[in-house]
DNA sequence: CCTATTATGGACCTTTCAGTCCACTTTTAC
DNA sequence: GTAAAAGTGGACTGAAAGGTCCATAATAGG
């Protein structure tokens, strides 16, 4: 039954490549040709595979969100104060100003403001990301209100809203080239509201 | 000497709309023929007087810098406290909420994401009018401070790149899709940094 | 070893892209 | 009225886009 010629390439390590790709030049801007080269294989073998440009698309997509939660995830294990890891994960962000090469933005955000409410299908993707990172924001934010490094009045889901909007606000500035002093400065400004 | 047949259309009327367009579809995702059918000239008038796509997009952004500058005064005028300004601005924003219509973000930001720092000509412009409104912004704060509405404590520039980040965010946040009461929690919460 | 099954390479397709070119029209200056 | 100057319409171009198709190659099961 299942027999056949295996794949000469690993499908995962060619997902990750485009999703890369994607973050990096959008959507439009990626052409079939620099996936199949970024990817590692033939027109056929990506149709065969992947279906479409669009469909390749929405997988990357699932695949960010997941990589993102793991990151998140990993982090979150190594500060044992929440509070902490939510300033950290800020101060992540503003230290990529150094480098030019994860000067990407976030593909989510990058991805609404390529598509908007346009396309249906990767507007629900998008919404449904972020839904999942305020969720996770909220779930620290509540954290740290329990261990009184913010203060419990504070609404833990509001908070974290602004937490998301305040993070894309961010890479925008990074991506858009602002200095590392700047940034760090937004950076401050932000978090203080959690005080 | 300067004879010739009278142009068929308003130049200014036409750049308007170029950039109307170029604000909700993108550089890419907007063609020549979205421009010519939207600016309503023929390809070879619109070479004649633009020269290129490109040389168009750069004329669009100095044009949304400029409305974006003068509608600033504008409204500026029409409040007689500095800190209501920043507020009601804030929240002409998340009421963008409502209409569909006006979810196309911030074109320079838009800019931004689909360009990164790839096109440094494209980029100078991103980054000069960026600069300009978040000088708007630190005068008006330091106008606040004045009047005693904002802590003179802070620092107005610092403030400033502040809101100009929060801005994006909230921009990007409202072209995303997300509801309207979410949207007025973030400003809320981005207001009280000035308290 | 042969057949069913799957993967691959490359030719090919249609459409669309930004941009060019030129014949033709409309104006002003004299 | 005529010549110079400027604008316009539309045919045209080469390149590149995403996608299809098929002959060929490589595997597993029998």
């Amino acid at each position: 039954m299942t027999a056949g010629r295996p794949l000469e390439y690993d499908p995962e390590i060619a997902l990750d490549a485009a999703m890369q790709l994607f973050w990096r030049k959008g959507y439009e801007a990626t052409s079939l040709l620099d996936l199949l080269d970024a990817m590692g294989l033939s027109k056929s073998s990506f149709y065969q595979a992947f279906a479409s440009k669009h469909a390749l698309f929405e997988r990357c997509i699932k695949h960010y969100r997941a990589t993102t939660s793991h990151k998140f995830s990993r982090q979150k294990l190594k500060h044992d104060s929440a509070r902490d890891f939510l300033e950290a994960t800020f101060k992540e962000v503003a230290d990529e100003t150094l480098s030019a090469k994860t000067r990407n933005g976030c593909l989510l955000m990058n991805t609404v403001s390529e598509f908007g409410q346009i396309d249906p299908v990767i507007a629900k993707l998008v919404t449904d990301s972020l839904d999942q990172i305020t969720e996770i924001f909220r779930t620290t934010i509540e954290q740290a209100q329990r261990s009184g490094e913010i203060p419990q009045e504070k609404n833990a889901a509001q908070l974290a809203s602004y937490l998301v909007s305040t993070m894309s606000g961010l890479k925008s500035m990074v991506k858009a080239g602002r200095d590392k002093q700047t940034i760090r400065q937004i950076v401050d400004t932000a978090m203080s509201v959690m005080d």
